[in-house]
DNA sequence: ACCAACTTTCAATAAGTTATGAAACTTTAT
DNA sequence: ATAAAGTTTCATAACTTATTGAAAGTTGGT
């Protein structure tokens, strides 16, 4: 197989992973082909590699750069601008996962508190409230684990467990 | 508010939370509706709770049920079904974890294992391979890392989390 | 100020996904 | 064996989301 080949087939993969996540199946393709290319792209490059519209390219590129993913960089000369991802995975991970946080499990856990603040304004108090009110309590409980586990592994993880991987890897190219 | 609309309320945002995760709104809705629910529904009550046709309640009621979240119920002398959910919010968690592990994130392993294999096939190895290479084997590092902290996870927590919520719970209703 | 190169926006449209409902099927009771 | 009650399937409709492409906007050079 062709390391063109290769790159292709790692594209449409990492956009498959993308929308089992929930992304845009095009801004996770337009990320992975980033991520796969070693020098930064135009956005005319990305155009004709994943064939598809100037409008849709600009509207994801924006997408990724305001998560972070990718960066933006000029050349002095030329007018057009060049795109290139963030290589570091760890990095990328971080970004992703304290984002979707931000975005959606914070969310999530603010209206389930109004919630529970709206159940025990409740009179008729019953069996049924009461389970319900329990489903509610371990909901948001398990959200705060979440929330924890995510900062405490973020903060012990990164440093024990990418660094050496980094290290082995540049020792395979410089001898 | 009442207890119909608080029920309400979470509904929607169960769907929410499970559209931003992937799932199909509907589906995540019905879990909600069941979970919010301390009895057994028919589908005909998920119908019109929900306001959606039989097919569609079908549908969802058997992937949740494939996924394990939710149980059937027969009654003696009643021909139609009942559905309850789990309750358990660890029990949820631990499944929906344990199966798109096993639904995507193996396989996407599998994929890079196979393309890594592959880059080293391939002859003019030059330091683009390199870097994309790289950027391949630290993907699936942090595919592994994940795959064994959810298992750690999952073995270490459920006794020491979930276990005094429940009983702080069962203390507030029993004195 | 003007032009040329390039980027961004957005209304229209295409593509993809989910829901419907009627028909087919299954099960149970008589 | 038949009917009644309930469940499942699936072709198509309805809806949602992503993409296009052309127009508007921006930037930098002369």
């Amino acid at each position: 197989m062709q390391p063109s080949e290769l790159k292709e087939k790692f594209v449409q993969l990492w956009g498959t992973v993308g929308m089992e996540w929930g992304i845009n199946k095009t801004m996770a393709q337009l990320h992975g082909l980033l991520l796969a290319s070693d020098h930064a792209l135009t956005t005319d490059q990305i155009m004709s590699a994943l064939t598809i519209s100037r409008g849709n390219a600009n509207m994801n590129l924006r997408d990724l750069m305001i998560w972070g993913l990718i960066y933006r960089e000029s050349r002095p000369g030329e007018r057009k601008e060049y795109f290139y991802a963030e290589k570091d995975i760890w990095e990328v991970a971080q970004k992703i996962a304290r984002e979707r946080t931000k975005r959606e499990l914070h969310p999530m856990m603010k209206t389930l508190e109004h919630l529970l603040k709206e159940i025990d304004n409740e009179t008729p108090f019953g069996p049924e409230e009461i389970a319900f009110k329990k489903v509610l309590v371990d909901i948001h409980s398990l959200g705060k684990k979440c929330d924890q586990l995510l900062e405490t592994v973020l903060k012990f993880e990164q440093n024990r467990f990418f660094k050496p991987i980094l290290s082995l890897i540049r020792n395979k190219n410089n001898g």
